[in-house]
RNA sequence: GGUUCAGUAGCUCAGCUGGAUAGAGCAACGGUCUUCUAAACCGUGGGUCGUGGGUUCGAAUCUCACCUGAAUCACCA
């Protein structure tokens, strides 16, 4: 039951608009007390020649209908306010047998490789990469959720230039004992000095990018030091991955595309899309554009003809619908040349490759640089917020059974949370303390708020009273607001699958997380009448749909905290 | 300088396919636990929606100009 067609239909049966026009004329009030739909009159009044009130009065006059309580002009809008018991009872009806399914749908089908997360192998993984790896995870679930199938792409940073003058640091200041010890932090702090370094002895960059010219040409030293640095490096990342309980169907690096980028050089060339500009190979992108380089000039390979074989050898071992970069802002230019070059080449699938960006992190409002040694370790943002996230179940509740992996679950939740719940592209300074926050807009509150609604359950559980959805018949203010929000999660994972945008849901799972609490404050569930079954239907309902919200943010949602 | 994105409460942000009194959270202050988890709920204060023009019956929302900030502007990814 679709109550706004409904609405449609009936200002339709007054009104000589066609259907989709007035679709999109009726709105939601902001305001409850005036409904839940409204359809203004002003774009009739010039037709008609009549003022907007005096139409929305006759509209009114005309409509009755069992679905609303109410259909009433006021001012120059038509108000409805839905039947509540309707609602409610539809809803949890709906909910209670669909469990976690409710809200699937097929919105399409077919492959979906989402590139994702991404480190670079000697570094530690940052705050960045957090954000590409939580976006591009949601965005996994909810294209599934909605027909799709996700292939999880972690396309590591395993090759480039960076990584001859990683091997130059290695030999200057570098031993084996160290990195043994603690790989990544060691190799990244050569790196770091690499970069302090250079700017006072440009020699190493040259020696850095003799080293990588070496790599290139499968020197074996090169070659070795590169696989070592490439497997201890992937070991912490997986500890991480598993930490932030996501994982990947394919971990092809940079390198593995090495052996595949002079096809797409040769297939260049022979399309005549080539040709040389100060000593490298470059495709023009058009005038006052810089052109798109294919090969450097000394000879060694680039990102885009990398992205590029990568792009093509998805497309022939996939067969992908859509394909989707999660990568920073800041590359923009660059997937707009990937794109480019692969419609010049032909290749109309590049229409359906989607570039979704994020917003950078700062610190103290400055940009985060790798090179300069100054990130925030993800790593240590997970501890602090698991710590914390224990003092707080000290704090509170200091009989919960299972703390450790209920503390994981909170800190971490908070964490991915925090990231997930603003635009995509909204840049933010990070703080500790505002990412591991547990009141108010955040990812614990939303546990929180399961938790309780859980405890409610297994309370009745006791008093042997069960959710019953068959025939509900409440209609209270309280319950309507929560179970119009459960109404509206099928649209709104619609509306984030097709944005790629998971702060959707997040938002979602906050309001409706809100509307429970008000109610739980207002009406006591456990009172043995004979609506306690249609109580903990909502309850029921309620638990269940923010649960699969948090699923598709890949948070988990504890039964107790 | 070119391109792109952003500017809403002290702070972090919703709202932006135009609509009725611009909303949350944090911070501040005050209230609510002998009753289902107070990580909650209720209340108070707090706004020239960057500035100015335009379109419209109606603009935080669309458009133009300007101001401010950020990203980016071929051999890093």
């Amino acid at each position: 039951m679709d109550f706004k067609n409904e609405v449609v239909e009936l200002i339709s049966s007054q009104v000589d608009l066609p259907k989709d026009k007035i679709n999109a004329l009726i709105e939601r009030p902001k305001n409850e007390k005036m409904g839940d739909y409204a359809f203004p009159a002003f774009a009739l009044a010039k037709t008609m020649h009549k003022n907007p009130a005096e139409i929305a009065k006759n509209i009114a006059a005309n409509l009755s209908s069992d679905d609303f309580a109410s259909i009433k002009a006021v001012g120059p809008y038509v108000n409805f306010a839905i039947n509540h018991q309707k609602l409610i009872s539809l809803t949890l009806a709906n909910v209670l047998s669909q469990k976690e399914h409710y809200g699937d749908q097929e919105l399409g089908h077919g492959n979906v490789p989402i590139d994702m997360s991404s480190p670079n192998i000697a570094k530690p993984m940052s705050m960045g990469h957090l954000r590409s790896t939580v976006i591009g995870n949601s965005i996994a679930m909810t294209m599934k959720k909605v027909g799709y199938s996700p292939i999880k792409i972690n396309y590591i940073g395993d090759y480039g230039t960076q990584f001859g003058k990683l091997i130059a640091a290695y030999k200057h200041w570098g031993n084996e004992e160290d990195v043994k010890k603690d790989p990544i932090m060691n190799l990244f702090h050569y790196y770091v000095k690499f970069h302090k370094e250079a700017e006072k002895d440009p020699k190493l960059d040259d020696e850095g990018r003799a080293w990588f010219k070496k790599l290139e040409n499968e020197d074996p030293e090169a070659v070795r030091l590169w696989k070592w640095f490439r497997k201890v490096s992937l070991v912490d990342f997986k500890r991480i991955y598993k930490e932030l309980g996501v994982t990947f169907d394919s971990y092809k690096g940079e390198a593995f595309f090495n052996d595949k980028m002079q096809p797409v050089i040769d297939e260049l060339k022979k399309d005549g899309l080539l040709h040389e500009s100060e000593g490298a190979q470059v495709v023009d992108m058009g005038p006052d554009k810089n052109p798109a380089i294919i090969v450097k000039s000394d000879g060694t390979s680039i990102y885009l003809t990398r992205d590029l074989a990568a792009a093509i050898y998805r497309k022939k071992k996939y067969h992908f619908v859509k394909m989707i970069y999660v990568v920073g802002n800041e590359q923009k230019q660059h997937f707009v040349e990937l794109k480019n070059v692969l419609k010049k080449m032909g290749y109309d699938w590049a229409d359906e490759i989607y570039h979704v960006p994020f917003g950078l992190i700062t610190q103290n409002g400055k940009k985060l640089s790798t090179r300069r040694g100054n990130v925030v370790f993800l790593d240590q943002v997970l501890k602090d917020a698991v710590s914390l996230a224990k003092k707080q179940i000290q704090k509170k509740n200091p009989n919960l059974p299972n703390q450790g992996q209920v503390a994981h679950d909170v800190g971490v939740g908070a964490v991915i949370f925090h990231d997930l719940k603003n635009n995509r592209t909204d840049d933010f300074d990070f703080n500790l303390e505002e990412v591991v926050r547990f009141e108010g807009n955040t990812g614990p509150y939303v546990q929180y708020t399961n938790a309780r609604a859980q405890s409610v359950l297994r309370k009745a559980k006791t008093m042997c009273k069960k959710p019953e959805s068959q025939n509900v018949k409440l209609s209270d203010d309280w319950t309507f607001a929560v179970a119009k929000d459960l109404a509206d999660f099928p649209r709104i994972i619609a509306k984030a699958s097709e944005e790629f945008e998971p702060s959707v849901i997040a938002k979602y799972a906050l309001d409706l997380a809100k509307k429970f609490n008000k109610y739980y404050a207002n009406i006591k569930i456990l009172t043995d009448d004979d609506q306690i079954g249609d109580r903990l239907a909502l309850v029921q309902a309620t638990s269940t749909v923010l649960t699969e919200a948090l699923r598709l943010l890949g948070v988990n949602a504890p039964k107790e905290m």
